[in-house]
RNA sequence: GACCCUAUCGUCCAGCGGUACAGGACAUCGCCCUUUCACGGCGGGGACACGGGUUCGAAUCCCGUUAGGGUCGCCA
């Protein structure tokens, strides 16, 4: 083939996209954009008892929402389907010819030969050298159990070509020069080296990367809710930030920085400075990675984001101006918390005022009957503020509190929790401005009305 | 049972024979700031798994032990 960089992800439609398997395809894709070669996805849908259209979907969405884009591969979860690329079909389930007349050629030049009814490949006896980009140079002699039996099968006698074989043929038929997958695959490495080499051909340079395990050491297993990307994505984490995050177990770029943008990542990616020990998965990092990444996206991310974000939680903003919309969430991106946590920052904006009520707690903590006069005092002084802005605002509340002789808090919690009918939120004076004067009167003569005193 | 990989603060990384009573980030603890929740600032505690070598000198190299992970399927 070409000097060109192919790399490939090649899952099983599970049902889900495992965590381990999301960075797999990451490191692939950041492999293939750094040295501008190709990233390919292949679908390994030999098993048809649990390959399903809906399983190939959760992939697809899986990669497109972490912003992983395929040179070669289908377009859509349908087997049949379109797909780009000069070497597909991308489907293993629709490759099946192939794998068959590859097996006829082993067999016809003695590599392979038929029993019980099953295809056997001549496993060579001898150790076998894997030279890894990652592990180094790794010397894999046969087990105990393989001296019994060193050979193994290719094809089922039931006709089904078995995984080692279809993968092999794959990434010989495809082109691939590069093989990045998980370090569970090292071991079974002899083997697809035997197999290239029976085909006559060099084998792709190989990089194995170690595993993410759970917080407490122990493996992944699909039991574990955040072994499934689907669960970060329903958490509400930045897309960005959970590649940022996947990147920094296992990798670094030696200089202590540990913020990366897509791009930055492209360029800083490479497969040398990948660690060789398995990394536990830690929520705490990653809740980090993903503060540090709202805060510094732009507006136009945050808010595109956000809205995304409200209308799967049923908040719909589509009644309101965009531009009232923006401003709205836009007072939340400072707080740098997930995106489903947003209707709780934000919900008042979108909510019609006798919709503001506040709870017990709120009541008790904000709006009891002693702070009426409070209240009523700020009612008075908003209306009469020369302009209705975050810092007018600001300075007339501050103002009245100094001629009140009362602790700034003392009007500001009464009237966030009038407005927005809780005890936290964002910045007072900037929910106020956006909110604008007809809300928050309405609102806080509704709350004064509700005081018992 | 055999084989393979790995082993630095609780976690993720830096370190790749001397510049190190081991550096950064997250977490944690204390103080400060503060209109809520936060943010932010300052400071603290916290690790080279163990045992042998090699060397003038070892977190760094070698061997062993232990621990964790992986593989040895007519699963992928």
């Amino acid at each position: 083939m070409s000097d060109v960089v192919r790399v490939r992800f090649a899952p099983s439609p599970t049902g889900y996209l495992h965590i381990g398997g999301a960075r797999t395809a990451l490191f692939n894709w950041l492999h293939a954009r750094h040295t501008g070669g190709k990233f390919i996805l292949r679908i390994e849908d030999t098993d048809h008892a649990r390959n399903s259209e809906a399983a190939v979907e959760v992939i697809l969405s899986g990669l497109r929402w972490l912003g992983l884009d395929w040179d070669e591969g289908p377009e859509t979860s349908v087997t049949s389907g379109p797909s780009r690329g000069e070497f597909g079909p991308y489907f293993q389930s629709q490759r099946t010819n192939r794998y068959l007349a590859r097996a006829s050629d082993l067999k016809a030049a003695g590599h392979a030969y038929e029993r019980d009814g099953a295809l056997f490949f001549r496993m060579p006896r001898d150790p076998i050298t894997i030279e890894d980009r990652v592990v180094g140079n790794v010397v894999r002699p046969l087990t105990d159990r393989e001296e019994l039996d060193p050979d193994w099968v290719l094809i089922r006698s039931d006709g089904q070509p078995v995984f080692h074989f279809v993968n092999v043929v794959d990434d010989l038929e495809m082109g691939i020069t590069d093989v990045i997958r998980g370090e569970d695959h090292l071991s079974n490495t002899a083997k697809h080296i035997a197999l290239f080499r029976a085909f006559g051909v060099a084998p792709p340079r190989y990089a194995h990367i170690p595993l993410i395990l759970n917080d407490d050491g122990s493996k992944m297993s699909k039991r574990n809710l955040g072994a499934s990307l689907q669960h970060y994505i329903d958490q509400g984490y930045a897309p960005e930030a959970v590649s940022n995050y996947l990147c920094l177990l296992g990798w670094s770029p030696k200089d202590g920085q540990e913020l990366f943008t897509i791009p930055e990542l492209v360029a800083r990616f490479d497969l040398a400075s990948v660690n060789r020990s398995n990394a536990r998965f830690d929520l705490k990092k990653l809740d980090h990675i993903h503060f540090e990444h709202t805060r510094r996206m732009s507006r136009e991310r945050f808010v595109e984001l956000g809205i995304q974000s409200l209308r799967v939680r049923g908040i719909e903003t589509g009644n309101f101006p965009a531009s009232y919309v923006a401003s709205a969430l836009l007072t939340a991106q400072e707080k740098g918390k997930l995106f489903s946590e947003l209707p709780i920052w934000t919900d008042f904006y979108f909510k019609a005022d006798p919709e503001i009520i506040p709870d017990e707690e709120t009541r008790a903590k904000a709006l009891s009957a002693s702070a009426k006069p409070q209240l009523e005092a700020l009612l008075a002084a908003y209306s009469s503020v020369p302009e209705f802005t975050a810092p007018a605002l600001e300075a007339g509340l501050k103002g009245l509190a100094t001629q009140l002789g009362v602790k700034v808090g003392a009007l500001v919690q009464p009237c966030r929790a009038a407005v927005t009918g809780k005890l936290v939120g964002p910045s007072l004076y900037h929910l106020l401005e956006v909110l604008g004067p007809e809300k928050v009167m309405v609102r806080l003569q509704s709350a004064i009305d509700r005081m018992t005193a």
